[in-house]
DNA sequence: TCAATTTTTTAGATTCACCTAAATTATTTT
DNA sequence: AAAATAATTTAGGTGAATCTAAAAAATTGA
């Protein structure tokens, strides 16, 4: 079994392994950790040493089979968690974060294979990102940000970048969320705005909100 | 907040002081804790300086206000779980002990709250125990050992003071479980074994079986 | 290219929660 | 009440996960 600081620096690897195709390097991985570069050396080597990671001094990290596995594991239940927080227990998208970052550390298959049970099997977590089968199997769909959409166009909102609470709360506070049509009524060339339609509301909104809102097609 | 070890020591405390009414011992809670006398002495200062006990050398602890307050949020936590785990879930009775015991240390007053509402604010755990209210308020209920019981009185099984994985399948083994009735068929002097009967089948029953079953006389 | 800058690693400390072994205090027994 | 025994504490050490400061390697750019 992992620890729990283990367990977290396998998460985070694996999330930065999406944009660092090439070696996650110990100052992203800090940056992401919250904490010095000389940490980060130090964890690498734990991990390195128990076959999680690949890591070669000055090249980077990159997760194992093993640690890709043990990662998925982790994020399967955060995302598990989410959804129980929010369908069964009623909290906001915005309040589940800090709770599934305690949660997805308990460790009991069964319970995670329950929950998932209870939960009728949910393929996205309230944010929109795709919740692993009990086999560390997940795809994540064909999406687009909403800032490559072009004037005319429309999709579903169907997830976000930032999960943080004050983009989530920006949202809810424009009547933004999942599952609704979004339409782009007009695209400024000078700085990417966009005046959207969704349901009744027109909303102007800047490029930092449409490169942080997943679309799809219709 | 506390830590997990702290919080764990806490609860082993109070437990303890149901038995240990004037303090309990260093060896008591190192046996309680599966460890070292000196791994507790270590401890104790730590909480002590933290005004979570009482504590003077050589004289045992005893757990001050706010001391108690956190072991009963981590007991009500536990013993929630273990509802959730065994309603809602399908866990037994003798699988949820482990899993509470990691569950019972995620820090989230909404959660706990919640938890509790949707398990519609249940009064007891599947061993029988109280669940404390979000106040911290409990209340055991009046219930003697079944060994206390004499031929041909008859009560309600309400808990088990032993809550092992082997006790609980031995039970489930025999047929017996909370709720049912019990009646005391004959006693032996010799050994104080019993054959009672619950429903339909008479069970031949240990002193050690019966000193570990609470009863609610009717 | 080689000097300046940035990134990464190493060295040495710190805190928490544990350990063993030895010393001290309390309790029992004779 | 002194000696033997048991309980508890102290002293010193360990590993995990962090830190700061300094050294070393890699990258950048003049």
């Amino acid at each position: 079994m992992f620890s729990l600081s283990e367990e977290n620096y396998l998460k985070a690897i694996f999330h930065l392994e999406t944009s660092y195709k090439s070696g996650v390097s110990t100052n992203a991985l800090a940056e992401e950790m919250q904490t010095k570069a000389s940490s980060v050396t130090d964890m690498i080597k734990r991990l390195s040493d128990k076959d999680l990671v690949n890591y070669k001094k000055y090249q980077g990290v990159k997760l194992s089979e093993a640690g890709k596995k043990a990662a998925i594991e982790v994020i399967r239940k955060h995302r598990l968690w989410e959804v129980f927080l929010v369908e069964k227990l009623g909290f906001n998208w915005d309040e589940v974060h800090e709770v599934a970052e305690q949660l997805e550390h308990i460790k009991s298959e069964k319970l995670t294979n329950e929950l998932d049970k209870f939960l009728e099997y949910p393929k996205k977590d309230p944010h929109g990102d795709p919740i692993p089968d009990a086999n560390g199997k997940f795809t994540v769909g064909d999406r687009i940000l909403l800032s490559a959409l072009r004037k005319g166009e429309s999709g579903i909102c169907v997830g976000v970048k930032d999960s943080s609470v004050e983009f989530l709360q920006y949202l809810d506070k424009n009547g933004i969320s999942l599952g609704k049509e979004i339409r782009v009524l007009e695209k400024e060339d000078f700085d990417q705005s966009m005046l959207i339609k969704m349901e009744k509301n027109e909303i102007r909104i800047s490029h930092q909100i449409s490169t942080n809102l997943f679309i799809k097609t219709l």
